[in-house]
DNA sequence: CTTCCCCATGCCTTACAAAGACCACGAAAT
DNA sequence: ATTTCGTGGTCTTTGTAAGGCATGGGGAAG
């Protein structure tokens, strides 16, 4: 349940939040905070950081860079200085392919079953 | 000066040439060896190891993908495994940009000289 | 009692470099 | 014209600094 504070009306995010949608430890968000100057959530009074979508969306690219695409972290900071806006564009895009590429999986195997079923 | 043995008339490369030529350590040349299925030279009779240009080739954009675009080896070789043709291409692409680029700083500098001594 | 903070330390892996042995080739000596 | 020797380059194996986090302690907030 995203985070809640006295004045904050906005809806952020946890720390434990944004590691569970992408299945990684807090202790990762943390140590890539301090490797992308990017990555710097706002935080609450007493220092929770709270994440934006916009920040997860950062999270997000380089999640894709660093463990999908296999760049070293030095290799994603560079490629995000020269070309992070841009970037997002290209990943949303590679996301719903994915999206679509299960969908159709699963169509397929609905297809499957249905025609063994006439047959059998 | 490219490698001799007694019957190889084919003019291979040696380690430590392709290791100037980078002006990388042969060592490191070896450890990509054990890392890429795509990087396995002859080797002669006594085991020296014999690089064609196409092997040459290989190294090269191994080197641009690690070296200059900082990918991981699983990356490098993740991605070489789908594009290794096509990248090629670009890298071939990449390299006579850059020498182009060179040459026009150059001619710029020569400018700019000129210009300080027409103006001084 | 869980989740967050920060900080320090621990720790496995990555990506090489160094060490030690071996071999061709040319010059010097027999 | 062989033999010897030295030197530079190569080989494989082993060692190691840095990279990339995870874990644990100590504490606050909810």
């Amino acid at each position: 349940m995203p985070y809640k504070d006295h004045e904050i009306e906005k809806q952020y995010f946890t720390i434990g939040e944004v590691a569970q949608q992408f299945n990684v430890a807090p202790s990762l968000i943390r140590f890539w905070e301090t490797e992308f100057d990017e990555l710097r959530p706002r935080k609450s009074k007493k220092g929770n950081r709270l994440y934006t979508p916009q920040d997860i969306d950062i999270f997000r690219t380089i999640y894709h860079l660093v463990k999908e695409r296999g760049y070293t972290i030095p290799g994603a900071r560079d490629l995000l200085k020269q070309k992070g806006p841009q970037l997002k564009e290209k990943i949303d895009v590679i996301q719903s392919l994915e999206k679509v590429r299960k969908f159709m999986v699963t169509m397929k195997k609905d297809l499957d079953a249905l025609g063994k079923a006439q047959q059998g």
